[in-house]
DNA sequence: CCGCAAATACTCGGAATCGAGTGATCGGAG
DNA sequence: CTCCGATCACTCGATTCCGAGTATTTGCGG
């Protein structure tokens, strides 16, 4: 058990039983599919990973018209205390991420100097889209629910501020020379 | 061609063709394993793949002793303009990352005041230790090659440093009340 | 000169991942 | 009342990922 999914189905549940096309359905709307990457094969995996392990278990079995059945999943005592441990454990842990920008900006010296700024100055500007819409967003959703349940989107916006800094940072550098392209290329 | 990996295989083979290995021990010499997964079965996948897409080719099967065959791959002409793309998209535009942190945090409530305090408060000590490690790595680095080289680690000690100050933050808001936690948990 | 840890170089298969596909039902425009 | 697109609910298999295993060789402490 190893995919964050697994802790976003856990957390649902903890709410009521479900079937995984609800919780998918959920997870989208609450617009946590920022925190997680959910999608529905993956979900189906989890969700029987989740039985395997006894963390949840299945509630009843509805067939409604001539669709596929629904599988209501709920969770079990076991499921409710590794879930509190998993959390904590991914709060407590930091874990080697590898973020795309992190590989691409250590061959940053392959596009020259030139392509380099120019890059840079489009991220900034996705960047700063990006920025605009989720503070949009948050500030939406403190009108509905109490902070703590918005405390990572303040995160997410947190850290694409940085790295905007960073990028807006760099681009001055290299132009004002601060950061040299060593000979060639 | 989606891994990463394939832009490190990419630009070593720049300076000189190499076989798998070598490439896995020279990415770790350099500490780019910091930004790459560098993993020895991924690797020889990636770099079939970089074959069949001809982005590299092979030179010649060395063998040496009874070891097994060591087959030298270098770059094409192809290869070359494909990776110089490569850094170029990724750096133009962020992608959406799903660290595992940030799923934690969306979860935050379930650890309750004191839970989350207690287990924000490690994650800083970690962050902390990281970040002095970070920052002596790249101090010793910048003696030996030009700051280009290292910006990347520049990048990472940047971002640390935003999470380290955010979690500080939210241990503060916690215990000022200036981010409650809606009734029972 | 003996043994054993480290380095060399890769293979293999199980596990995880994911998107495209399937086929049914529902709502509503005309 | 009938057609069509959206929604429902899931399955399937191709691909990717990766760690444990294999088998040799080199270096070196005693």
């Amino acid at each position: 058990m190893k995919n964050p999914l697994g802790m976003a189905v856990l957390g649902l549940l903890l709410e009521s039983p479900l079937h995984p096309h609800a919780m998918a359905a959920t997870l989208r709307e609450r617009g946590m599919d920022r925190s997680f990457k959910v999608t529905t094969g993956s979900l189906y995996d989890v969700v029987r990973a989740l039985m395997r392990e006894g963390w949840i278990e299945a509630r009843e079995t509805v067939k409604v018209g001539a669709r596929p059945e629904r599988t209501i999943y709920g969770l079990t005592e076991v499921g409710r205390e590794e879930f509190t441990r998993w959390v904590d454990r991914l709060v407590r842990e930091p874990q080697p991420e590898f973020p795309k920008f992190l590989s691409a900006v250590s061959y940053l010296g392959a596009l020259g100097p030139a392509g380099a700024v120019e890059a840079l100055r489009e991220r900034a500007e996705r960047l700063r889209a990006s920025l605009e819409e989720m503070r949009g967003s948050h500030r939406d959703a403190l009108e509905q629910v109490p902070r703590l349940f918005v405390v990572e989107v303040e995160y997410a916006v947190r850290m694409a501020e940085a790295e905007l800094g960073w990028v807006e940072e760099i681009i001055g550098d290299v132009e004002s020379g601060r950061l040299p392209w060593p000979e060639e290329s």
